[in-house]
DNA sequence: GGTTTTTCGTCACACAGTGACGAATACTTT
DNA sequence: AAAGTATTCGTCACTGTGTGACGAAAAACC
């Protein structure tokens, strides 16, 4: 937390010409213009002065570009579960922790939806998300374990892994389609959803755009809204 | 229900020289002898005597092949969803109709177990499955967003149909892995502990090895095992 | 200046997937 | 029977991803 860029002890071989910062800033903006499939990687590395070879060796695929945030906020989780008091019931830690991590400032907004609505509009890459939530999953998987005493490979905390992260994708796709709240609304809703097991009693709503849109305001009132938008059932 | 076989009308051009299933069949053989990356297009077509290119025209890429079943599946789980009763639990339909579709076969199940086996193992396949598992998700949803008279893209339908899945597929994997009891005994527990929020008072245990492991005993209590397996914690 | 180390660029290659187009083979019409 | 039509197949050519091999470039070290 004090610097950011740790001062480099001076390396032996010939520098790096790039790095995988200005390759995925270059991917990333290439993505946009001339979406995924109608860019190549000849084009990322002829935009970054480099050769293709040398793309392949920061980055194992076309896709994995889109990941490296994703990829880092795996390890935040496990450091933020770490932390959480063991008193408080297994689901309120997850959903605190995936809360707590999801703390996006307003600049990364847009950056963040640009990610998803490719990643949503592209078969492909959403294929390639699997890999990369697999990790996820494991994070929570070995928490809920580790609270329960059961093997990380046993059934339940499988299944609290994989549908904890289902949850929350579910609430950043409805989050990066309306974006009219923060996004811990729309996980702290999901995941107060799933841990009462979608009973019928509880209906949770969507999050109402309390603000036009401009810098997504962070306190909007949802949980419980006793007869929500009944109207247009098909 | 009749037949099986629909009674063909001669049809007019050049008869197939091979089938959907042939290939899949021979895929699968050679998928399980040399490995997924270890066969090419080329070998499965020399295997069935035809050409690369009429295998993508029965199947859109190489790992599509895997999913033939899966997809039909899908659809029995819409049919199975509309004919629940209105009055019962939203939660504990979608339960029943999970169960109720996947009895499968004993003969299934080294098959399924192999295919089940080959996509674990294999990142590409694994990749290749979220495409197959969207349709899943939607038919869950589909049916939760008409029970709720809820929109179908809302955040409470997609949070469902995806947790939903995602503890299915928990199921799935550790009953691949031991493959002692029943399928639909996995998926019971799992869904179970899902409508019931994964809260701490119930702990559900993986059902135990009842029978050695011969015809796949179907009836294992496993639901309240109060002090299940808290053995090594770590 | 020579050596070592690391990165880069070029080349070659295997393979997935796609479009175009003519050939093969059935039924249908005249 | 001959011509026409419809459907599938096989071949060819092509783009693009991803990988291994290998020498060249560029820095630090001795």
């Amino acid at each position: 937390m004090a610097d950011g860029v740790v001062a480099q002890p001076p390396r032996r071989g010939r520098p790096r010409g790039t790095s995988g910062a200005a390759l995925e800033a270059i991917a990333l903006r290439l993505y946009a213009e001339h979406g995924f499939d109608g860019t190549t990687v000849d084009m990322i590395a002829a935009q970054a002065g480099t050769s293709r070879r040398t793309f392949f060796r920061y980055f194992d695929s076309k896709t994995a570009v889109l990941w490296r945030e994703f990829d880092r906020e795996v390890s935040q989780i496990r450091e933020t579960l770490a932390t959480m008091p063991e008193d408080i019931p297994v689901m309120d830690a997850v959903r605190r922790a995936v809360v707590a991590v999801n703390h996006y400032r307003a600049d990364d907004v847009d950056d963040l939806r640009a990610r998803m609505g490719l990643i949503g509009s592209t078969p492909e890459l959403a294929a390639s998300a699997t890999l990369h939530y697999d990790a996820w999953e494991r994070a929570v998987s070995d928490y809920v374990a580790r609270r329960r005493g059961l093997p990380e490979d046993s059934l339940y905390p499988l299944a609290v892994g994989r549908a904890t992260l289902a949850t929350c994708r579910a609430a950043y796709d409805r989050w990066a389609a309306r974006a009219d709240a923060d996004l811990t609304v729309y996980l702290d809703a999901a995941l107060r959803a799933l841990s009462s097991g979608f009973v019928d009693d509880v209906i949770v709503a969507e999050p109402r755009p309390a603000r036009p849109r401009t810098s997504l305001g962070r306190s909007v009132s949802l949980s419980s809204d006793p007869a929500p938008a009944r109207a247009r059932a098909r």
